[in-house]
Order: C-alpha cells, then structure tokens, then sequence
DNA sequence: GATGAATGAGCATTCATTCAT
DNA sequence: CATGAATGAATGCTCATTCAT
C-alpha cells in the first residue's frame, strides 16, 4: 500500500527531520502514522510497519531503537509542530482576548489541518508517558503550562478574567474545544470544528472573562 | 496484594452483578480495576489477573468469556453507574440553569467518587469501541446524546440557550469538566475537581446561556 | 527423532524428578541433553529443543523458565547424581590411600557411566557459571571442597601426605583423571579411562603420599 | 574503554601478525580477547568488538573474514606462542625428569605469563574444534601429541617410566598444572600456580617416574 | 462448576554479514 | 583500503485460549 501524499504532514517531519539523508526517516514516520491509526499502536506490529514502510527490520531498529522509539519520536514531531503553531498564533496576541482566542483557534486549526496526527496523539500520549520517554514528556508538558500561565498572570491581563484558580484556565480555555475535536476524530459528530472555530472561542471566552458588571 | 476495600465500588458492582452467587465474578472485576489501572490494559497479562483476583485462569474464562469480555464487563459497570448518577442529578432540574449544573456536578461527582473506574473509563473506551462490543457502546451513546439534546430542545429551554448547532452543546457543557478530570486523574494537576464543581459549573453555564442583553 | 532409551541416565533423572507426573519434565531433561551435546548448548535452539523432546514451546517454557533454567536444571540433576557417587564411594574409605583411590575411581566411573552427562558438564559449567545460577554452583563447590579437605586434613590422614598446600590437593588427586577423561570423550583418545582407572588411582596416590624414605 | 598495554601479550601478536601494516589487526585481536575474556565468545557482537577496537565493521571483515574466523586467528596465535615456549623448554632437558619437569614448568609459565590468553584458549578450543578450523586444530593436536611421545619413547627414556600405555602419559605429566591453573584462571583459588610451579612438577614425576624398588 | 497444564501462533528484537560509496 | 547503513533470517519468549480431569 503505497503511502498517501500529504503535504502538510510532510512538513511537518521535514521540520523534525530535514534534509535529504533523513528521507527514509520521514517514509518510515509517515507510513507508522498510517498503521498507527488504522489499527492502533499495540495491535500494529513490526512486521506491519515494514510492509507500510517498504522498509526492512534492520532499518527500523536502526533508526529509532525500537517500537516504542518510534512512536515517541513520531509524537514528540507533532507534539513539536502543534507549539509550533500555537505560539505563532499566540504571539500576535495583542490583549486577553485575542489571547484566549488564539489559544481555541491554533488547537482547532491544528487538528483540523492534521487529523492524522492529532488522533495519534491522542491514542499515544497514555503509552509514551509510562514509557521511557515520560520524564521528557512531562517535562515539555510542565514547561509549556507554565508559560501560558505566566502571560494571562500578567496583572492588566489578571484583571479581566475571573478570579478563578490557575490551575483551572487551561481546561476552561481548551476544554470545550477539546472535547469537540476528539468526537470529531472519533467519528461522533460529523461537522469539521474547523466550522465551529468562532464559536468555541467565543464560548471558552465567556468562561473565563470577568463580567462587566 | 489484597484488593483494598472501597465500599463506593463495591456498590457499583453489586449494582450490576448483585447476589452472593456473584462475589467472585466481583472480586475478580475488582482485582482487574486495579490491574488494568495499574499497568494498562494490554500489558496485562490473563496471568497477572489470576495472581491479583486470586481466581483460577479457567474461572476468569468461564465467567467473562475473555479478556475483552472481562474489560468490556467492567466497561459496562461503570457506565451503567455514571449514567445513573447523572440521570438521578438530571431529573431534578427544575430550569435550564439547573440542567446545565446538574450535568456538570454529576460528571465531577462521578469521577471523584470513583476515580478508580473514571480512569479505566478513559482506557479503556477506544479499546471497547474497536472490539466485538463496539456497536453496543455506539449505540449506548447515541441513545444518551439523544435523550440529553431531547431536554435541551425543549422549547422553553432552547430559548434560553445561545443559537449554536445541537452538536456542539454536550462538548461545551462537559468538555472543561473532562478536561480537568483527565489532567486530575493523570496528576498534572493536584487539586480535586470536587473543590472547583461549582466553577466549573458556572463557566460551562456562561458559554451556553444566551446573553441577557 | 525418538530418544534413545538410556536406564542409566533414566535413574539419575528420576533421582531429581521422581513420580509419574514429571514424566515429561524427564522427557524434555533427555532430549535437551541429546540435543545440547550433538551441536553445544549456544546453537541448540527451542525450536530444535520442542522437536527433539515432542513437546510444544510452552511446555518447555511452563517447566524450565528458560532455555538457561533448562541447563541449568539439566547440569544441577548431573552435578547431584555425581555428588552422591563421590559419597558414597568415599564413605567406604577406611584409609587414606582408599580415599585417594575412591575419588579417582568415583570419578572415572562417573564419567565412563554418564558419558552424556559429563560431557554435558564441562561445557555448560561456564555458562551456568556466569548465569543467574552462578552463585548457587559456587555455593555448592565451596562446601564440596571444603568437606573433602576437611577429610584430609584429619591429623593422621595429613601425616601420610607430602607437606603440600590444601589448595592443590583436589587438582593433583583429580587432575589427570580429568584430564584423560577430557581426552576420551572428545575422541582424541579411544581407550575407555575404565580401564585405566587403577592407574590413574595409583599415579594420584603417588604425587601425594609422603614418600616412606 | 582504552585496550591496556600489556607488553607480552603484544609480544605475542608481533609474533604472529608483525610490523608496522599489521598494527591494526594486533588492536583488533588485542581488544577482541578482552571481550571475548569478559563476556564469552557467543555473547561477544561485532557491534562490540567495533566498540571495543575502535575499528569499522569492515574493518573487522576485512582483517578476518569473519567472527569466526576472528576467534580463530587468536586461538592459533595463542597456540603458537605456547608451542614456542615449550619446545624452548622442552629442548633443554637433557635427561628423563628434565623433560618431565620442562612440560610442567612451560605449561605454568605460560598460563602465568598470559592469562588471557590461557582463559580464552580454554573457553575457544570447542567453538573452533567445531569450525572449519577444526582440522587443522586437530592435525596440530596430534603433530604436537607424536612429537612429545616419540620423544618419550626413546629407549633409555623410557625405562625410567612406568610401564603404563602412552595414552596416558601426557594426561599424567600435564593433568594436575592444568586442573590447577584452570581453577585459578576460574577464581576459584588464589595462589598463583607460579608460586606452586616445582610441587605441579615434582608431582607430575611422581605419577610417572619408574619406582626404584 | 472449578482447575491449571498444555498449546502454538505470533511478537519484538538481535546480529553476522554484505556492499555501495 | 575503509566505512557504516542496510539487510532479513533466525531466535527466545509471551500469553490468550482450550480442554481433560
């Protein structure tokens, strides 16, 4: 079975593995992606991603180790690319607002324009987090949080949301959209979120926003 | 290592499997939770269960048929308990506001009381929906999404809510709620969402309700 | 290929594993041996194992652990069988010429009875050796030596021994024995050591009687 | 790891691969003893005889041909090293007991002058009897074993032993030093056979020399 | 109903060897 | 001569499931 052209996914390995030394890398991510998706991780086998891949054992023991090498590195490029684009949208940021809603739109932009990627991430993140790979993990999870924290921590920015917990934002920002985009991934719903972009931005704004009153 | 008592769990399953006839069928469910919590659910071993539950491989046969059978058992349990718990809160609104709440407490309610199972919920659900028990589960859902958007659709009610597509409501009320449940039951973050049912509460509340003005 | 009936090699195996229900533990012990001495113990694979013995993978894995447990099972039931030989012929020894004698003859007779056993032995010492096992078989040698040089040390069996470190006793009673027996079953020579057991009594008595003059 | 510098043993590969074209294969044989000492000769990878050597794996083959073929060169540059000793030795004596004690003394120099070598010899012997190498190790074995015994054989030697079939005569004269060195090459002992080098040989005339009676 | 010995297809992984550069 | 990426047959082992007692 020969793997689908996409060109956004392509970009995004060549972002984690550029140049042209590393294309068997990039064929070997695309075709496990595949694979990863169509059966899940612990039902794909070895011999499954070699046939995908057009690649020999060897090959994939020699690039990423082993099995679970290969899903952690397919998950820290997506992982990759999605803060990528999250802080591009967040940067341009110019109040709280803008700030809340860049935070819906990049989540939904990025599912949307990878779905293949974000479903992996969410079927993998359980298994890369117990493997040897979890300390990274968590660790690029604790320094990410704290980031975000700190710019809505900012005291003009402070004062026009509630005062609810910090630890609460992030789920009240990215929750609802969350939770849409993994319906639609799953099949669930029909309607692409990519549809419902305002809205979900406009809902996590009312969450959190201090009222006027 | 003994299964620790949980009285709160216990009931759960008498509530699915009552009977003195059904103790062991129990406690092997019991023992299995904790496996499954413990190593996931495809590393564990059918060997692992019968050292936990103190059951013999040919009992763990004979009463749940096999491996997916015994996960799609407790699967069910727990199911069938949250949708108790939610209905019991959902049939005592009186308004919309009350509806919205009661959706939101019985979900936070739910997963603190019985974070052991809320766990395994989040598990083991992809791996139900893939198996011989996934037209079930689909069916299980739908008809839940429908009876829900039902009550919302209400006329009345619907007038109180903003005008955005019956899809995207459940993911708007629950999603913050489950957002912060998962970040809980993974221990990214430590405060019990018991602490923030109100908040969460109110925030799912603001992004649904129609503006006054 | 059927094994071959061996009521020698039938006896010590029964002497570890003794009823009717280890029947096929004995049947796997006498094939593995046929096995790891026809091509070394390295290259005798599990599946050569399963042909040679009629069982299936799992039996070999639901009685031995491992290939390395089914050595070292294997050299522990030999080493055993040769322990209680050396016993018993020792124990019979009324003086010291007689314990010099019953060594060297326990020895070549152990040898010239279990050919397979100990030819099995000298290779698989090593490997037990750096195993899992390890320390167990040195435990074990550690006593054996320091019995038998407990025997010697006795003061009127010393005084008929040459002045001689305790430390080379073993090797100049045992080490031509040893040695021609090396020799014999790897075909280097053809002479059964049976019938130079009384010489090479003799020659081990010789390097260690004090000399009358 | 660093290959130590260990004169003698460098000594013996000059000896058998010398100048300067040939350094690389002595750094190669150098390091491939250690691994094969340190962890076995199956268990050694090429991976870890490239580590080890600082070589490429062509390099490897290049020199050698193979793992096998590795283990070979070594084995018969270790023989050869030890021929020489002993036919040194061996040549100087001038009666029946220098002959006696020549062997004995040659055989624990050698194994005292290089270790190494000793415990890798004793370990490799079978893997190359095995290989196609085997032949000529045999053809060796047995020039060696006619030279020594035509040497005993001639008549006034012979009177001085006992009457006993040349079969046994190397096993008597060489069978004590090499249990001896074998169990202090194992660990097993302490003293360094050097230390015992005339009681080994004093024995070894003992067990053969004609009693004067 | 209960038991656990037996099964064997299937898996991840290793590693000696090759060969294009 | 030197290199090391690529190969893939072969290996030890696991584990869900069956079934005779």
């Amino acid at each position: 079975m020969p793997v689908a052209l996409n060109p956004a996914l392509n970009a995004v390995l060549e972002q984690a593995y550029p140049g042209a030394r590393a294309q068997l890398k990039r064929r070997i991510l695309l075709g496990a992606l595949a694979c990863f998706n169509e059966h899940g991780i612990e039902p794909t086998t070895i011999d499954m991603l070699k046939e995908r891949c057009d690649a020999s054992v060897g090959n994939l023991y020699h690039h990423f180790g082993s099995k679970e090498g290969l899903v952690a590195a397919l998950f820290f490029s997506a992982m990759d690319a999605h803060a990528v684009l999250t802080d591009e949208a967040f940067s341009q940021a110019t109040s709280l607002r803008e700030g809340v809603v860049a935070l819906v739109h990049a989540y939904v932009d990025w599912v949307t324009a990878q779905p293949e990627l974000a479903r992996f991430m969410f079927q993998a993140r359980a298994s890369v987090a117990k493997g040897p790979h979890g300390q990274e993990l968590r660790q690029r999870n604790r320094l990410r949080g704290k980031a975000l924290v700190a710019w809505f921590a900012e005291p003009e920015r402070q004062a026009g949301l509630r005062e609810w917990p910090a630890e609460l934002l992030m789920s009240l920002i990215i929750g609802q959209a969350e939770n849409y985009c993994r319906a639609w991934l799953s099949g669930r719903v029909k309607t692409s979120p990519q549809q419902y972009r305002d809205m979900l931005a406009e809902a996590a704004w009312c969450s959190v926003a201090r009222p006027v009153a």
